[in-house]
DNA sequence: TCATCTTTATAAAATCTTTATACCGCGTTC
DNA sequence: GAACGCGGTATAAAGATTTTATAAAGATGA
């Protein structure tokens, strides 16, 4: 995960400030919500890996809010109040929080808990699955299928496949293709590419002579549709 | 789940007592270790729904301990200290501990973090005895059978089946296997995994020589199906 | 002592690299 | 228009290399 995005829902502006100043050095992507409303419709409009959520806010409780993100947003929410009356922590772990943190914290405190956090998000979801026609590919799980039959390939051909799948739909030079398969040191080996490119035509495609997703720009590289 | 038990790990028999009172009178079952070794033991005999771990134990220090118990321990650790310094907080959450939390602690806030913390085990696993063909694996109760006679496994080769058992149809890589199965030391010792490997298809595979479960997949790392 | 785990050794299998050969489209030449 | 060469591509099959499987010897620890 590169620079995991965090929606900070808190009304005091020093305190957002603060926050701010902690995310961005620490290599987090900080945006900001001054109330609920506000946070709600920015965590569906564009999802963060992670809401810091003050109890404390404006228009309507913190606890309230929690309870509403929670209906359809699944990641983690560390909550920050001032209280850190017993009655709130208990309430804020029941109603789902993934943690809670008193203010004034220690930075450290913070970021280990974010770090944690962060953490369990990653293990619980996985890359999406495509599902191209007949086929399917699961690059997390390393899964693919074509028909309905498993398929099985080796180290490189699903390096291979991956590149190409990642960037569906745009041409991918041979150049490209083997420095990042093949390292730095191939870069001009384009009979690799061609014998690899078989192996996978002859593997996933229905028709390896009529190739329908891998598709080869003669004179530039490959493209997977 | 009918009055989980709580293993708690703590040195100070007054400390001991305070939990006990505490965790008795809110429908939990407690069970103690003095110390680290009696701590593994004790788990790895009857694993309890959740640890509460004191970090400054005589016989090891409770991070070693921590890595430990998640080598194989994969329900809620919560780290009780008296340090609470920044950098211990950092390293016992990367450690992988569900929580942390600093005595003097108030009652209420560790019932909420206990709650919590038996909230994510239940959400993370359910595990179902799984049966595929002849082969018969129930991993909550440590019954693996194939064709109906039961199949004695060592501690290791039990760890091994049990991790690609829940990964079931997922890849997992060589290293993975190993940082989680033998510790982050050995990530490297690709052998053990080899001969272990064996040891398993010869135990749980009809044929070993052609293994239908366990999958190899050259230069990545191994499969279960 | 016994069962288990760790190492070492070696054979077997899978994969990758390389070479060879054929193809296809296209412009040039005869 | 047919033959040829040319750049780029596809496929098969040979070595070469890496990776894996298995046995078996040593080490460890209850």
């Amino acid at each position: 995960m590169n620079r995991p995005e965090i929606l900070v829902i808190d009304d005091e502006p020093p305190m957002q400030k603060l926050l701010e100043i902690i995310l961005e050095s620490n290599a987090y992507t900080y945006r900001k919500a001054a109330n609920g409303k506000e946070g709600i419709i920015m965590a569906a409009n564009h999802p963060p890996d992670l809401i810091l959520l003050d109890i404390g806010l404006p228009d309507k409780s913190g606890h309230e809010l929690l309870s509403e993100l929670r209906m359809w947003y699944n990641k983690s929410i560390i909550i920050l109040s001032v209280q850190d009356s017993e009655a709130d922590i208990v309430k804020a772990l029941d109603n789902g929080a993934t943690d809670y943190l008193a203010k004034p914290f220690r930075t450290a405190e913070l970021l280990a808990r974010i770090r944690s956090a962060l953490r369990k998000n990653s293990a619980a979801e996985t890359t999406l699955p495509i599902e191209k026609g007949e086929l399917f590919i699961d690059l997390g799980r390393r899964i693919v299928r074509r028909a309905g039959q498993p398929v099985k390939l080796t180290a490189t051909e699903y390096k291979l496949l991956a590149l190409l799948v990642k960037n569906e739909g745009t041409v991918m030079t041979h150049h490209y293709i083997l420095k990042e398969v093949w390292g730095s040191g191939n870069q001009n080996d384009t009979q690799y590419l061609r014998v690899f490119i078989g192996a996978l035509r002859k593997k996933i495609e229905a028709d390896p002579n009529q190739p329908r997703h891998i598709i080869t720009e003669s004179g530039i590289g490959y493209r997977f549709i």
